[in-house]
DNA sequence: GCCAACGTTGGC
DNA sequence: GCCAACGTTGGC
């Protein structure tokens, strides 16, 4: 099982949506790092940070679970999304990405300046300078730190 | 709203 | 394959 940190800004999706929704596909992301993440690396049980972004103050607010991967983000295929991308098809497709599961909300969680007291770059990869990949890992020694400092203890 | 950082695009 | 131009991200 493998920790990873995935950002939203709340204005567009935050955790109370996926709080109330209680799962959702991770849709709309049109970057080739983080889609490999989920397409090659995310395994379902894997656990998952939410991360607010764009809003004040940014940082981590809540938990989710990876209940199905493998799964062609249908956005890719709709000419009325903003996430439309005309050389996809569904013969072949370009994005995939998963279904997450909401875990729990931690807010007011863990704000960013916040982590950056509690640990480093090399810890956690959203606080390395210029960071802007909206899905990275989370190495075992600082995701337990993490779950620690947010008083998550029934997983 | 500013702007540094970084990914993508496209001409060559 | 280089690289300038451009668009986006995201903290501040």
């Amino acid at each position: 099982m493998a920790y990873w940190l995935m950002k939203s800004e709340p204005d567009v999706f935050g955790i109370a949506d996926l709080a109330r929704e209680g799962t959702t596909i991770w849709d709309g992301v049109r970057n080739y790092q983080a889609r490999n993440y989920m397409r090659d690396e995310m395994r379902v049980g894997d656990r998952v940070f939410f991360y607010h972004s764009n809003t004040r103050p940014p940082g981590i607010v809540g938990l989710m679970t990876v209940i199905e991967t493998g799964i062609n983000d249908p956005t890719q295929f709709d000419p009325s999304s903003d996430y439309y991308d005309p050389k996809a098809t569904p013969e072949q497709p370009i994005w995939q990405t998963v279904r997450l599961e909401f875990g729990q909300d931690c807010r007011p969680g863990l704000t960013l300046d916040q982590l950056r007291e509690q640990f480093t770059a090399d810890d956690l990869l959203i606080l390395r300078r210029g960071n802007r990949l909206s899905i990275v890992p989370v190495a075992d020694l600082p995701a337990e730190r993490l779950l620690t400092l947010l008083g998550v203890t029934d997983l």
